[in-house]
DNA sequence: AGGCTTTCTTGACCGATTCAAGAAACGGTG
DNA sequence: CACCGTTTCTTGAATCGGTCAAGAAAGCCT
């Protein structure tokens, strides 16, 4: 009845899309390896399943992205990665240099930095906010 | 002395830069049309010098924004866009559909979010706030 | 099991941007 | 003020991440 704790299979049909081998590997790879790019997550399905197309996969990732199973992360500079968190927004924290992603719990209590001060007629829906950095082993690599 | 009201060429000079036709028409150009994309940079730009190549366009916007006169931003789906109002961190106002991008200045007085609470070990430089929504025109044409 | 619809495979294609080589232009110097 | 070295611009090809399109295969409702 509801999709805490639900399986993949069980999250798939809660939003009306057909449980399929790749689309089960997938959610199951990004709950394992959160934040992982397309290419990664081709690499991971396959592993599993053998071949699978790459279109297939962004078909996989796209329609699970539309139904709120996943969420897209698209940080400048980088390919897009995946996360299976994708109900509460948290925010992110990414490295300048290899584009690994971390989450990162919103700061400030409960609704950030939403509300601008002045929004110029337009219908604001989200507040994103990416803290940019280095990662450790990025930061080390540049001394 | 200082690059406060200096003209472009003042500020390509503090900075190390040649002065050159097609940086100065993409500083002026940006200067009354902030956050246009390098498309829109090289029509500006050719209006007013004739023939310039979009390779051109594409160092000239590198090297402004690695020198810190112009401030890159790449919104998730949309094509880049630069403006000129570099030094100061404001924030931005995105359209989904359009990529139309306005300015918001610091929401919750001056250093908005910045601190994460866990940082993982990364060193963390900036924190860029993005506002998503529709703008008028768009939402409008999706009534 | 049948049949409609969704999903996957294959392969071409795309936009935005970058790489690479040489020609042209800037600007400090003699 | 002409020279020369370095920076910048031109030309043309290439790359990356991702999308489009058509048909084959598989899910699932009855």
């Amino acid at each position: 009845m509801n999709d805490h704790r639900a399986g993949p299979a069980d999250q798939l049909r809660a939003v009306g899309l057909r449980v399929t081998a790749p689309r089960l590997a997938t959610l199951d790879w990004l709950d394992a390896h959160p934040h992982a790019t397309a290419e990664q997550v081709a690499d991971g399905v396959r592993r599993r399943l053998g071949s699978v197309s790459t279109q297939a996969i962004y078909d996989v990732l796209h329609a699970c992205t539309q139904t709120g199973l996943l969420r897209r992360i698209e940080p400048a500079g980088h390919p897009a990665r995946y996360e299976t968190r994708a109900m509460d927004n948290h925010h992110h924290l990414v490295c300048r240099v290899c584009g690994r992603t971390e989450d990162v719990d919103c700061v400030v209590g409960p609704a950030p930095c939403l509300e601008p001060s002045a929004s110029e007629g337009f219908v604001i829906d989200e507040a994103e906010v990416v803290f940019w950095g280095y990662c450790p082993q990025c930061k080390a690599a540049r001394a």
